[in-house]
DNA sequence: TTGAAAGCGGTACCAT
DNA sequence: ATGGTACCGCTTTCAA
C-alpha cells in the first residue's frame, strides 16, 4: 500500500460511485446493502477521510487556535486545560501555539487565521500594539481575547480587573502589619504591567501610604529569572531603602523574589512578606507556599471557549465582555498561615 | 467585503488569468508589469491565500504536530521550545496538543495524522500500549518518538537512559553519605516508571545496598499532588521504616516530596535529601534548590525535530535512534551546595 | 436510492 | 510570458 486510499479507491473497490460511497460513510440516504458494501471496502483499504479536502469543500477546519505568549507559565496551562475541556465533545481540536514574545510571530499567527489556520482564535496577548489590534479586527474568523483591548473594539473579551488584584494584595499586606511595600512589576508596556502598577498605587493610596519609587522594580519579563535579577537590585539598595513586603506582579516573579531573598539571607515571611498573582500550582507548592491573588485563569479559559462556541452558533451576536473577579488566597509567604 | 477574496477575484480585478495571478504571487515566470498589477489588486482586495486549498493541491500542510501527555510539566515545555526553534525558519508551524493522559485521546490524535492533521508527528508518550504502537506504525506521515518503543519498531526514536538517570541520583546520594534511600516513583505501567525502577534497584546494588519495598512508593501520576500523597504515606511509616533520602522519579514528584517533608517537620536536606529528574526550572528555583538529573529535554526536542526534518528530505532513510546522556546537577536539596 | 458532475481555492502542466 | 485547463479529495446539488 504505497499510497493512501482515497474515496475513489473505496468506491472502485465497492463497485459503486464516489457519491454513493461518500453518502454511505457520512450518513446520507443509502441502502443498507450499500452501506455495508462501502464500509467493508473502506475497512479493507484502511480508508481515512482527508480532512484537508473536506475542509476545503465544507468551508471550515474544525479547529481552534489558542495563542499565548509564554507556554512556560502555568497560568496559561490552566487556561489551556479549561479551553480544551470545553471543546472536547464539541468535536473541535485545539491548536496551541506559543507566540514567543515577538510581535512578528504574533502578527503572523493572527494573520494566518485568514488563510484557514482555524475556525476561531483565542488569544491572550501580553502586549496589545496598534498593529495587533488592527490584525485582530481584520481577522475573518471569530476572535476572543483573554485580557484587554484598551479600546471598545468589536471583539469578544474575557477580562479580569488586574489592578484590583494588586490592590487586594496590598490590602492584605497592610492588614497583616506590613508598612513598606515594594513592588516587583513586569514590563510596563504590557497590559498586565501597566494595570498592575495602577493597582499598586491605588492600593497604597487606599492605605494612606505614599509611593516610593526606590522600592519599585520593573522586571523585563514575567519570568523567574527576571524576577531574580530585579529582586537582587531591590535588595542591593537595602538597608537604606528598606521594605518589609514585596508585591510581585505574577507568581513567577514571586518565586524569583523569594528565592533571591532567601539566598541573600533575607527571611520570608519574617523579614519580607511576598505575594504573587495567578494562583498557580507553582505558588501553592513553593516553600514557603506563596500567597497569591487568583485571577481565575481556568474560569477565563472556560468563558473564552464558550464565547467562541456561542459566536460560532450565532455569528451576528453583538461583541460581549465577560469579567472575572480576583480573589486572594493567603498562604505562608505572608505569614498568615504559618505552620500550615 | 462580505466574502474573503479568492485568487479568482484578484485575477478578475487585475484583468488577467488565475494562472498568471498565481504565478505573479508565488514567483513563477511573470513580467514585472504583471507582478505589479496582480500585487496591487491583491493588496486592494486584502487577498490572503487559502492554506487549505494550497495544501490539498500541493499535498502537505506545512505543519507538524507535537503531542505530550502533560503540558503542565516544564519538561515538555523545554522540548517544545527547542522543537519550535528548529522549525521556525524551515517555515513549519508547530501544532501542540496535550493528549491528556487518556489512551483514547492519544490514539485519536495519532490516527488523525492520517487524515492530514500534519506532515509529521513528534510524540512523547508516557505509556506505549500495543494499540498505540500499532497506530504509530500505521501512520502514513513520518513519526518521531521521544521516549522508548520497547521493541525494534521501524520508527525514529530519541531516547535517554532513564534507568541510568536514577542510578546517577542514587550514586550521588551514597557518595554524600546517605544510607537508606527511599524511592518515589511514578506509575509502573509507564515507560519512565518501569525503567526508573530498574535504575533504582541497579543503583542500590551498585552501592551494595539491599532494596526495601517499605521505602518505595508509587505515585499514581508524575505530578506534585500525587507526589505529595505518596510522600505522606512514606512519612507515615516512619520512624519504624526510616530513610535519609528520597529519589523522586521527576521534578514534580520531588517538589511534592520536599513540600510534604517540610510540612511534616522533616528537614530537607538535613534529615532527608531529595533528588529529582528533568532538571526543570522548577527544580532550580525551588527552596531548597533541588538536585536533579538532567535528561536533556531541550536537546531531545532539538534532535527529534532534526530527525523529522531529515526524514522529510529523505523519506527512505532507515529508522534511527538517537540517545542523550543524563547528567546530575547537584543542588541544595542534597546538602552539597548548601549556602549557595 | 443511486450516479454524474459541479465545484471548494489553488497550482502546474500544456499549449500558444 | 501568458491563458486554458486538469486536478488535489471530498461533499452536494441535480437528474434519472
Amino acid at each position: 500500500m504505497s499510497h493512501r486510499a482515497t474515496l475513489h479507491d473505496v468506491a472502485a473497490q465497492a463497485g459503486v460511485s464516489v457519491a454513493s460511497a461518500s453518502r454511505a460513510l457520512i450518513g446520507g440516504s443509502a441502502s443498507l446493502e450499500m452501506i455495508s458494501k462501502v464500509r467493508r471496502a473502506a475497512k479493507q483499504l484502511g480508508y481515512v477521510p482527508d480532512a484537508t479536502a473536506r475542509s476545503l469543500r465544507m468551508g471550515g477546519t474544525r479547529q481552534v487556535v489558542f495563542a499565548v505568549d509564554d507556554i512556560g507559565n502555568l497560568n496559561y496551562v490552566a487556561m489551556l486545560r479549561a479551553i480544551e475541556h470545553e471543546f472536547t465533545g464539541a468535536g473541535i481540536r485545539l491548536n496551541v501555539t506559543a507566540t514567543g514574545r515577538s510581535e512578528r510571530q504574533t502578527l503572523d499567527l493572527v494573520r494566518s487565521m485568514n488563510s484557514g489556520a482555524g475556525d476561531g482564535l483565542i488569544i491572550s496577548p501580553l502586549r496589545v500594539t496598534p498593529a495587533l489590534r488592527r490584525a485582530l479586527l481584520e481577522t475573518v474568523v471569530p476572535v476572543v481575547v483573554i485580557g484587554s483591548l484598551h479600546r471598545d473594539v468589536a471583539i469578544d473579551v474575557v477580562s479580569v480587573d488586574s489592578a484590583l488584584a494588586v490592590e487586594l494584595a496590598v490590602a492584605h499586606l497592610v492588614a497583616t502589619g506590613r508598612r513598606r511595600i515594594a513592588f516587583l512589576n513586569g514590563p510596563l508596556d504590557t497590559h498586565p504591567g501597566a494595570s498592575r502598577r495602577r493597582g499598586y498605587l491605588a492600593g497604597l493610596a487606599a492605605a494612606g501610604m505614599t509611593p516610593d519609587e526606590s522600592v519599585v522594580e520593573v522586571a523585563d519579563d514575567f519570568t523567574i529569572e527576571a524576577g531574580r535579577r530585579s529582586t537582587a537590585l531591590l535588595i542591593e539598595r537595602r538597608p537604606s531603602n528598606t521594605f518589609d513586603a514585596i508585591v510581585a506582579a505574577n507568581d513567577l516573579l514571586a518565586v524569583g523574589a523569594i528565592s533571591t531573598c532567601l539566598a541573600s539571607g533575607v527571611g520570608v515571611p519574617d523579614e519580607v512578606a511576598v505575594t504573587g498573582i495567578d494562583d498557580t500550582e507553582f505558588a501553592a507548592s513553593y516553600n514557603p507556599s506563596i500567597t497569591s491573588v487568583s485571577i481565575g485563569s481556568a474560569e477565563r479559559g472556560k468563558r473564552a471557549a464558550r464565547l467562541l462556541l456561542e459566536r460560532f452558533a450565532e455569528p451576528t451576536l453583538a461583541p460581549r465582555t465577560s469579567a472575572v473577579h480576583p480573589s486572594l488566597i493567603a498562604r505562608a509567604s505572608t505569614g498568615v498561615t504559618r505552620g500550615a
